[in-house]
DNA sequence: GGCAGTGTCAGACATTTCGTCTGAGATGTC
DNA sequence: GACATCTCAGACGAAATGTCTGACACTGCC
């Protein structure tokens, strides 16, 4: 389904911070969002990163108004599960346990996070 | 200590992999390893790759014979380690936890498996 | 000593990606 | 009509990447 939907870029994860911080925004918005003064070339800029967004299937546009309006179209969590497909991709031959186990041996968790981890474990 | 030590290309990879099978190697080694048909382009590809991949330290060289000698400088598990923090950097503001609790949750697990991250879990 | 084979090294090259920016033209407001 | 605001197409430079060439050094054998 979401075909090639390549690497995101930190420029264009802040414009996807943006909107996932509201649930639509425009253009201006977003680049008075992310940059502290306002100009013609950071909205065109903000508007190149939303065009690859797009193309990535991470945004949807609503053309309807005058001004574009901008929405997410992947969660924050889509794009972990991505990012770790692709690092188990390249280096465990696509399985994810790999990854899995090397983080369970060396992230320091409260006990609570034990918990609700061994919690997850087991659920079927 | 590791100074900058920038993300490892596939084709880079390529040559660890054959760094991580055999202790040591030269590059016409590596290069028959990799490539179907040795040719002095080829040769020289894999020279430039080892050269990057010495510049990212993931590659040592034995400089004192007439052909050099490369071992593996990382392992595996180390890049594995260096990806996912890049993937909580980027995403996770660096904590590790989140990649862990989304990982519990969808990776599919042999009881076997389940078994030893309980314990790696409550290791400590 | 000379020569063929093999090395290293420096650097060029085309391609792609990324962030930035400009200009043309459409649409809206007053 | 004048002006602000928008989209869109496209150019731009910098950097990364994989490939390749040419110049030169070392080894070993005749």
């Amino acid at each position: 389904m979401t075909e090639k939907l390549r690497d995101v870029t930190d420029s264009e994860l802040a414009v996807l911070d943006v909107l996932w911080e509201q649930p639509e925004a425009t253009i201006r918005e977003i680049t008075e969002s992310i940059y502290e003064d306002y100009s013609a070339s950071a909205h065109a800029t903000v508007q190149k990163l939303l065009e690859r967004l797009e193309a990535k299937r991470c945004v949807i546009r609503d053309r309807s108004g005058f001004a574009h309006r901008f929405r997410a179209h992947v969660e924050r969590a889509d794009l972990i599960g991505r990012q770790l497909e692709v690092v188990a991709d390249k280096l465990c031959e696509g399985s994810l346990t790999p990854l899995l186990l090397h983080l369970a041996g060396r992230t320091p968790l409260t006990a609570e996070e034990r918990r609700l981890l061994k919690k997850l474990i087991d659920r079927k």
